[in-house]
DNA sequence: CACACGTGGGC
DNA sequence: TGCCCAAGTGT
C-alpha cells in the first residue's frame, strides 16, 4: 500500500464537478479584495507572489503598493538601482527575493522582450521563481492548469484527501501536485488555485479549522473522520541556534557614524549594518574583540567607551545576542563601496536589517 | 535531502 | 515568554 495508491483511492471518492462548482462560487462571492487583484498583469501577480512568501498577505500589502508605485514594470524595474530595490523591501525579510527578483526580470527585458514568459520551462528558470511561484503566476495571469502547491493547499488537501504525508519533508509536495492536476477546473485554473489558497487562509485555517463555514465540508474526508485538527502532519524544525555578537556605534569627531555594507552572499545580502564581529563566548573582552576586528578589516582605529546594552534578534535559523557598545572613532579610513561615515540623518538612505534598526532608535532618542 | 534565509503577529 | 506560523527558493 503505497502513497500513490493511498491517494488514489482519496481522489475516487472527490466529485470533481461537484467538487469545482462548491469551490469556485464559494471564491467567487468570498473573494477578499486584494491590490494584486485588480487585474492580470503577470508582472504583478508575479511581485505579489514573491512578496507573499512565507510572509502574511497583512504584512505584504502596503509593501507591494509602494513596490508598483516606485516599478510599475518590468522595465522600471530592470532600470532600478539595486539598492533603491532593497530600500523598497527593508523590513520585508528574506532579502534575497528582492535582489532575484530584480535579476529575474532583467532577464526578461533582455531575452523575452519584456514579456514575462508563458511556459513552464521558461518561468522556472527565472531566479527565485520555483515550482510554486512557476504555478502561481501561469495559473493566475495566463490562466493555465498547472498546480501551484504551496502551504496552504497542502493544508487543505491533507484534510479533504485525508494525506498523512510530512508536508514539512520536499518530496511530499508532488503528491499534492498530483492532487491539484486531477482536480484542477479546465473553465478556471486561477481561480481554483487561488481559492484553495483562500480557502486555506480564511477558513481552512492552521489551528481551529471553521469547518463549520467550509464551502467543500461535503468534500472533506478530514472533517466525516473527525481528525481536521490532526491535519496535517507537519515535522518542527530545529530552534534557531545561539550567537553572541557585538556591535559597535562608533562616532567620528563630526557626529558621523560608521557604516559598512554586508558582502552580496549569505545572510542579510548587501543590506547595511553597524560593524560587528561574531564573539566566541559573548562572556569578557567582547569589546576589545570588536576594536581589533573593525581595525583589522576596515582599517579604521576605534576606541570603545561603553556597554549600552543587550538584545536578542531571532531570525529562522539563529538567534543574534547583541552587545551593543558605543564608542569614537580615532581615525578615520577613506570610504568605500562598503564603508561610510554618515550622520544619522543620512542613515535613511541606507537599508538595514530590522535588528539595526533597533540600534539606529538608540542614536535618534540619543541613549547613544 | 537538510539547511540557510527574515520578520511580525497570534496565542 | 516561547513557539508556531505565512502564498518558498537556492544550494
Amino acid at each position: 500500500m503505497n502513497k500513490t495508491h493511498n491517494l488514489h483511492k482519496s481522489l475516487e471518492k472527490i466529485n470533481k464537478e461537484r467538487f469545482n462548482k462548491d469551490l469556485l462560487s464559494w471564491y467567487r462571492s468570498e473573494q477578499r479584495d486584494l491590490p494584486w487583484r485588480q487585474n492580470q498583469d503577470p508582472y504583478r501577480i508575479w511581485v505579489s507572489e514573491i512578496m507573499l512568501q512565507q510572509t502574511k498577505v497583512d504584512t505584504v500589502i502596503p509593501y507591494f503598493k509602494r513596490f508598483i508605485e516606485s516599478f510599475p514594470t518590468v522595465y522600471d524595474l530592470a532600470a532600478a538601482p539595486e539598492d533603491k530595490v532593497l530600500k523598497a523591501w527593508e523590513g520585508l525579510g528574506y532579502y534575497s527575493r528582492a535582489r532575484n527578483l530584480q535579476s529575474a526580470v532583467k532577464e526578461v527585458v533582455e531575452t523575452y522582450n519584456g514579456k514575462v514568459p508563458d511556459t513552464p520551462e521558461q518561468i522556472a528558470n527565472l531566479k527565485g521563481v520555483g515550482p510554486y511561484t512557476a504555478g502561481a503566476i501561469l495559473s493566475i495571469a495566463y490562466n493555465k492548469p498547472e498546480p501551484a502547491v504551496d502551504g496552504n493547499v497542502m493544508r487543505v488537501f491533507s484534510r479533504i484527501l485525508s494525506i498523512w504525508d510530512d508536508i514539512a519533508k520536499p518530496s511530499t509536495r508532488k503528491i499534492f501536485e498530483e492532487a491539484v492536476r486531477k482536480l484542477i477546473s479546465e473553465e478556471n485554473p486561477s481561480h481554483f488555485n487561488q481559492a484553495l489558497m483562500e480557502l486555506g487562509a480564511m477558513v481552512c485555517t492552521p489551528k481551529s479549522p471553521s469547518c463549520l463555514l467550509c464551502p467543500v465540508q461535503s468534500h472533506c474526508q478530514a472533517f466525516a473522520e473527525g481528525v481536521q485538527d490532526e491535519l496535517p502532519v507537519k515535522s518542527k524544525k530545529k530552534p534557531p541556534k545561539p550567537v553572541p555578537m557585538a556591535v559597535g556605534v562608533l562616532k567620528t569627531m563630526e557626529n558621523e557614524v560608521l557604516i559598512h555594507k554586508r558582502p552580496s552572499t549569505g545572510l542579510l545580502a548587501n543590506l547595511w549594518e553597524f560593524p560587528n564581529h561574531e564573539t566566541l563566548s559573548g562572556g569578557n573582552a567582547q569589546d576589545e574583540q570588536l576594536q581589533a576586528f573593525i581595525e583589522e578589516s576596515y582599517g579604521v582605529e576605534t576606541e570603545i567607551e561603553e556597554h549600552v546594552k543587550n538584545f536578542e534578534h531571532v531570525f529562522s535559523h539563529i538567534k543574534w545576542k547583541l552587545a551593543v557598545y558605543s564608542g569614537n572613532v580615532v581615525k578615520k579610513a577613506s570610504e568605500t563601496e562598503e564603508l561610510r561615515f554618515v550622520n544619522i540623518d543620512q542613515l535613511e538612505e541606507f537599508t538595514f536589517p530590522v535588528s539595526h534598526q533597533k540600534i539606529i532608535q538608540l542614536l535618534k532618542d540619543g541613549t547613544i
